[in-house]
Order: C-alpha cells, then structure tokens, then sequence
DNA sequence: GAAATATTGTACCGTTCGGTACAATATTCA
DNA sequence: TGAATATTGTACCGAACGGTACAATATTTC
C-alpha cells in the first residue's frame, strides 16, 4: 500500500508521463529517479512495493481524474447533451488535442496488462456505460445507445494511436470532430 | 542488415508474436531464444543489429503483408467494392477476429517508436491512401472519402486496444460490422 | 576428399536492472 | 529539549540485460 505521497504533488503525474512515454517495461528506476528527484530511498519509502505500485497508483489517479471530469457529467449532468459536450472538452483537454497518449490504452498493448487487467477493463467500461447512460437518457434506444457509444470510445483511442505513430495530432482533433457530428446527427433520427 | 533466414520459415512470424506480447522494450534475448529455438550465435548470425534489426524485418514483413492482402486489393481491384470486401476479410483473419494486436500499433504508443518511426508511419499513411482511393473510385467525393477512410483506420486500432483491454475480441468484431454498414450506407449518398 | 564457407553452442563481457539495507538527517510531538 | 517517527542519500546486492568472441561443427563448393 503506498504511503501518503500528496505533498509531493507533482510526482504522480511525472511518474504517469514516464509511463506513457517509456512503457511499463521500458521504464527504468533510473529514469524515474532522474525526473522525479526523488532517490530510491524516497520512492520505496512511499512506494513499498515499488515499480508496480507507482503504475497502480498512477492508474487509480488516471481512473479518478476521468470519474470526475468524464464519467459523473455524462452520468448525472441534467441536460445529457450538455454532459456530452462536458466529455469532447475534457478528452480534448486531457489528451492535448492528440498530443498525449492513452496510458491506459499503452498498458493495454503489452503483456503487462495481465497485472493491469482489472483496473484497464473498468477504464473502458466506466467510460463506454457512462456514455451510453446519456445517448439513452437523451433519447436514443439502447441498442443505438450501446454502438454510438462503443463507436466513440473506439474511435477516441485508435485515433491517440494514429495521432502518435503519424506524429500528427490533427488527426485526434478530426476524429473527435467527427464523433461530435455522428452523435448530433443520430439524435434527430 | 539481416542476411537470409528465409530457410528458418517461421522465425519472424515468430519473433512478431513475441514484441506483441511484450513490446520491444519487454522482449528479452532470453524469450526470443527460447521462443525461436535459436541460439545467440544464430541470432547474431542472421541479425547481426541485435533486437533492433529482429524488429525492423518483422515490420518490415508485417508490411509486406499488408501491402499484397491489403493495400493492393484496394487500390488496384477492378470494383473497388470488392477490393474493400477483402479488405475486411483480411484484417479480420489478420488480427485473428480481435484475439491478435496490431504489432504497428503496439510500437507507436511508447518510445520505441521513434526508432521505428518511418515504418509506424508509412504504415497507416499506405491505409488511409489505398483505402480512400478505393472509396474515390466508388464514387465517393474526396473529403468524404478521406473522411471515412481515416475513420476506419483509426476505428480499427481503436477497436483492438479494448479488445485487448477488455479480453473480448467480439468489440473488434462489432467495430468491423459497424464499420462496413458505415461504408455501405455512404455509398448511396 | 579437401578447402572454403556458413552455421551454431557456449562461455563470457560490462552494464543496467529492480530492489534492499541502513545510517544519517529532518520533522513531529511530548 | 528529547524521544519517537518520518524521510532521504548512498552503498550495495544478485540477477538479468543486450551483445561479443570464438572454437566447434555442418554444409557447400571445387
């Protein structure tokens, strides 16, 4: 269990770049070291079971960020539209317009995801539920509901991997584009 | 440059399965050697560049792959339709209906990738194009085609990371079914 | 068959890996 | 202040890392 590291506020969003930059395996003490400040005494002291559990702690702050600015506006948000748009700003925002990758997505790929699994499921499920919770409550039928709104989740990550692998994040603001236009336009069918 | 392991007939296709288990950064010597049944001595006989160059004419191969059953249908079919038929047909034996990652995929999202860079990115610059020009000689316009062409690249990575993610290859297989009533409704604009 | 070449197994290299031990130093709290 | 606790820097560990050297063995070529 990792001790109270909150007053060191940045060094959980500098371990989740490291992560998103280098992978899970890819990411060396050193380097975390090195970008954190903090010494390899510091860092078992807060993380007792080390490399892992910064990964899991990084997840969970991932997991929250998204609960809070995603999820609970497409949920509970009065007007579902409105939550909706909630979710095109904040993926906009939190990717950099395609500039940033997924880590969820990235832990997804390799073979650390068997350590991940539950914590990497849930991100998506959350995410696809919460959406179709309001393309339902805003009219759509279920079924409708559920493929716009895998579409969407679907669309988002492969459009990080293209962005990426292309060194083009237009195509993530684009791809976000479109999804807006597809949900408008299925609304008044 | 890596002399001829042709004889050796499923070394890469091998050593593809291993970076997209681990990645490039999890993929050790030991595994690869395990895996292939090769010695060090063979290995650096055939690779002489070490992991790197093992990586490189797998990309490579993946490439090639993609370009005879992929690529080339679309581009060069009399019917277009039916260059985009195989397509799909080939993408969903490829990546085994949603059980297997896209390798090109995996590299692009952590560092590695920019070792690799040119190939990650030729590879889905040669979707985009050869698709959106099957769509073009199907009579779509060229934004739309361009448009939906992306939208299918993009969806179809997209689509392996949550079914990765999530251990259910049924959301590729949904996304490919989605994909095609998108190209099939468009058609008839 | 002999010479030349291609292939392979094995021992070994220096480096880096994730992680631990622990003393030294801050900090907290009585 | 002084004792207890929290935090940190540093030296170190064994294991695994990617890679090399090279002799031994196949295989090809003449």
């Amino acid at each position: 269990m990792a001790r109270d590291i909150t007053e060191h506020h940045d060094v959980i969003p500098t371990l989740g770049e490291i992560f998103r930059e280098f992978g899970f395996a890819g990411t060396s003490l050193a380097e975390i070291t090195h970008r954190t400040g903090l010494g390899k005494g510091s860092l078992y002291h807060y993380f007792p079971n080390g490399k892992k559990e910064m990964a899991e702690v990084v997840l969970d702050n991932v997991a929250i960020w998204f609960e809070e600015n995603v999820f609970l506006p497409l949920r509970e948000s009065n007007n579902p539209k409105h939550g909706i748009k909630v979710m095109f700003k904040a993926v906009d925002d939190y990717f950099h317009s395609g500039k940033r990758i997924c880590l969820v997505g990235a832990f997804s790929l390799d073979n650390t995801r068997d350590q991940f699994a539950c914590k990497l499921n849930s991100y998506f499920t959350s995410w696809n539920q919460a959406l179709a919770s309001a393309l339902k409550r805003d009219g759509l039928n279920a079924n409708l509901a559920n493929d716009i709104s895998e579409d969407v989740v679907t669309s988002i990550q492969g459009a990080l991997v293209l962005a990426r692998s292309q060194d083009n994040p237009k195509v993530f603001t684009r791809t976000l584009k479109r999804l807006k236009k597809r949900i408008e336009s299925s609304a008044h069918d």
